[in-house]
DNA sequence: AACTAACGCAACCGCAGGGGC
DNA sequence: CGCCCCTGCGGTTGCGTTAGT
């Protein structure tokens, strides 16, 4: 039962776009404005399912979209917020102004897993091991089917604190500016000078929230980053204010009691 | 120059959540 | 309360491009 697929209508478009396509679309929603996707492609004259037009103008329409030349301070970002958000790529991607989910997502499948990958490959098999076993889990919770399938074969899958996926709107998430009291002197240095410690306490207070080692590879990362960046002329920007906020307020909160609770209206907060 | 493998990106698919009725 | 529709998200696929042989 249940609804057939929007885009298995016969004598739609699919695959790629024409700039005729493109332009019907843009004028539209220039006229219109985005939303009812379902009964855009009516309106516009376009052969496409709503679906297709919403990924389109998201993706690569948009006129506040920047595309390409991901900026080292971006690419840090990214590793670090994936290291606490894991494939939550429109979070993600909503605290990188002008980057869509599918780009950083994209990104980061062809790039930085392999990088990471490489890395850990690098620092023995300590490494490789726990990152590993966090990709896996990071894998569980985001693959309901494959969920279902370690249910079935596995008897103690390791659990780790997973908030819920957020629906995400550009608008809906802005960049915190300052004047957070959290504690953000671990990373005082800036990105590739910082307390080399700061990421091994998330560790800690994960594995005592977990009993595992979900997040094992977080120091994988940080070496990562380190290694990536500290050859680089890089002065703190905004972003790493920004991620000395979060991570201070991070830290904070793994600290309190009720750490588990906290971390899900933490995710929220990041939205706020 | 021709072929093949690897890569990168755009697009598609399936599912889940929210809201209206 | 339950159903249906719309929308958004994350995973995956397909294909064009580039690099290597």
């Amino acid at each position: 039962m249940g609804r057939a697929p929007c885009c298995s209508k016969v004598g739609l478009h699919r695959g790629p776009w024409t700039t005729r396509e493109d332009a019907l679309l843009v004028n539209y929603i220039q006229k219109h404005g985005e939303g009812h996707w379902r009964s855009l492609p009516n309106k516009a004259g376009l052969l496409r399912c709503g679906k297709s037009c919403r990924l389109r103008w998201l993706n690569y329409l948009r006129p506040d979209i920047k595309r390409g030349n991901i900026t080292p301070e971006e690419d840090d970002l990214i590793i670090r917020l994936h290291s606490l958000l894991g494939n939550r790529w429109s979070l993600i991607a909503g605290r990188l102004p002008g980057r869509t989910d599918n780009e950083i997502k994209n990104y980061w499948n062809s790039h930085l897993s392999k990088r990471l990958q490489a890395r850990s490959n690098k620092n023995g098999s300590k490494c490789m091991k726990e990152s590993a076993d966090r990709k896996r889990n990071v894998s569980n919770l985001n693959n309901k089917k494959k969920q279902k399938k370690d249910d079935e074969g596995t008897a103690t899958r390791t659990k780790i604190h997973a908030p819920k996926a957020i629906r995400v709107s550009p608008s809906s998430v802005n960049i915190r500016t300052h004047n957070s009291t959290a504690g953000s002197s671990s990373l005082a240095g800036g990105v590739g000078d910082h307390d080399d410690n700061w990421f091994m306490s998330d560790l800690e207070v994960d594995k005592n929230i977990n009993g595992d080692l979900a997040w094992a590879s977080n120091r994988c990362l940080d070496d990562l980053v380190h290694d990536d960046l500290s050859g680089q002329n890089y002065s703190p920007s905004n972003i790493d204010n920004m991620l000395e906020e979060m991570f201070g307020e991070y830290q904070q909160l793994l600290n309190s009691e009720n750490h588990a609770q906290l971390l899900d209206s933490f995710v929220d907060s990041l939205l706020a």
